[in-house]
DNA sequence: CATGTTATTATTGTTGAACAATCTAAAATC
DNA sequence: GATTTTAGATTGTTCAACAATAATAACATG
């Protein structure tokens, strides 16, 4: 994504709107009044559009106009899936002396950090950059860049599921394990945590969005 | 995408003119030109300029326009290391009765056919389609539409090296192979036979590659 | 002639107004 | 109440214009 063009510079304002709740799912996203909101032309937000639909961030409908995703359970279970597929690789394609194994092991640390500070928000920051760069050991830049799809969207979940979710849930100790196991060379133990911690996660979006479907 | 707007027909119609090759590797698409060419304002073929980016067959480069992506070696490796992970992922998630299984039979039949009657760019598409039906397996949608992309740019690739490349050689012998051993439910040599099969195909794109750029 | 600087040109990025097409809501009719 | 018609709102697209940026051409200097 280009820094520096106006049309670039609103879109990230946008994801980071979308990513931190701000609009509810569903939520339809008029022209004229986003055009408005953020002081530009409304031939640049329709390409601002294009470029947060193709994220999976918005959905656009012909002549109905652009929604904020709601990410349902069937994706969540499809996020699920592409985690296990792409993290199974990375974990298969690790190396003891891969930088991002290196890079993880700070991560794990600085979790800790948090963790003591109290810092939860921070917590669930460190273990998203802990999984974005767990693929990073697979050294592919089109499987980064469709990582960080997943990523955005599952914040979008944790965005519309708000702070009550506490799905940021500290999952410090398991991250910790992983490395220690990666680092030992036994892939087929990592890829057991890893199955560990992903049937964990995903279930805890379940069991938030079972709650939050039950509140409203 | 959408069908029957304006932009997302003339995207669909830049799209296929770049699988056939019809725009040189690294060339630049001049707004004007190509608005013109197309019939469409330029406003409309900036909104198309986005989603095609986003798709990786155009390269977006601000101030300056925008380029035909020019895989490089690089992302030739990038991309066989994509179809490695995702589609041993999907062997991996492969059974017996799953439909994609029984497609991916009826498409060989399909080939041979084609072989039979010397109809080798037939033979070639089949066998994409063969390979875009062993990522269904995983029953999901995201991996899909991102292995279409990988499809795409292959296509681009196969577009810039020319109706000389015999890139679509007949890989019928080994799908049936792997086809068999998956529906005995024999993953583990399914897995080797995929890797057999990537490992050649990405030979034989790396050796056009290179005698192509030998001609330049 | 080679190199650096300046000026000019071309193109991209953006805006705003306008109109066509489509959808939604309100009103009228049965 | 159900259906049809009408009006209003919004999206999709076009056009013209201007600002900003990069590329190219022209000029000056060693």
């Amino acid at each position: 994504m280009e820094e520096g063009s106006r049309a670039s510079k609103v879109a990230a304002q946008i994801r980071n709107k979308l990513i931190e709740g701000e609009f509810r799912p569903g939520e339809k996203l008029s022209e004229q009044q986003v055009a408005q909101a953020f002081s530009i032309s409304r031939n640049t937000l329709r390409e601002v559009f294009r470029l947060l639909t193709s994220q999976g961030l918005l959905v656009h409908v012909p002549n109905r106009g652009v929604f904020v995703a709601s990410p349902d359970e069937a994706a969540i279970i499809d996020l699920y899936r592409v985690r296990s597929i792409i993290q199974r690789g990375a974990i298969e394609a690790a190396t003891k002396t891969h930088p991002a194994l290196a890079k993880m092991r700070l991560l794990v640390d600085e979790a800790k950090c948090a963790a003591a500070a109290g810092d939860w928000p921070r917590v669930g920051t460190i273990n998203m950059a802990f999984h974005r760069t767990m693929v990073e050991l697979c050294d592919s830049q089109r499987l980064n860049d469709w990582f960080e799809l997943v990523l955005a969207e599952l914040r979008l979940v944790f965005g519309h599921l708000g702070d009550g979710a506490h799905l940021h849930e500290p999952y410090i100790a398991m991250n910790e394990a992983l490395v220690t196991t990666l680092e030992k060379g036994d892939i087929a133990g990592a890829l057991d945590q890893l199955g560990t911690y992903l049937t964990k996660s995903e279930r805890g979006i379940h069991a938030a969005l079972h709650r939050t479907r039950h509140r409203t």
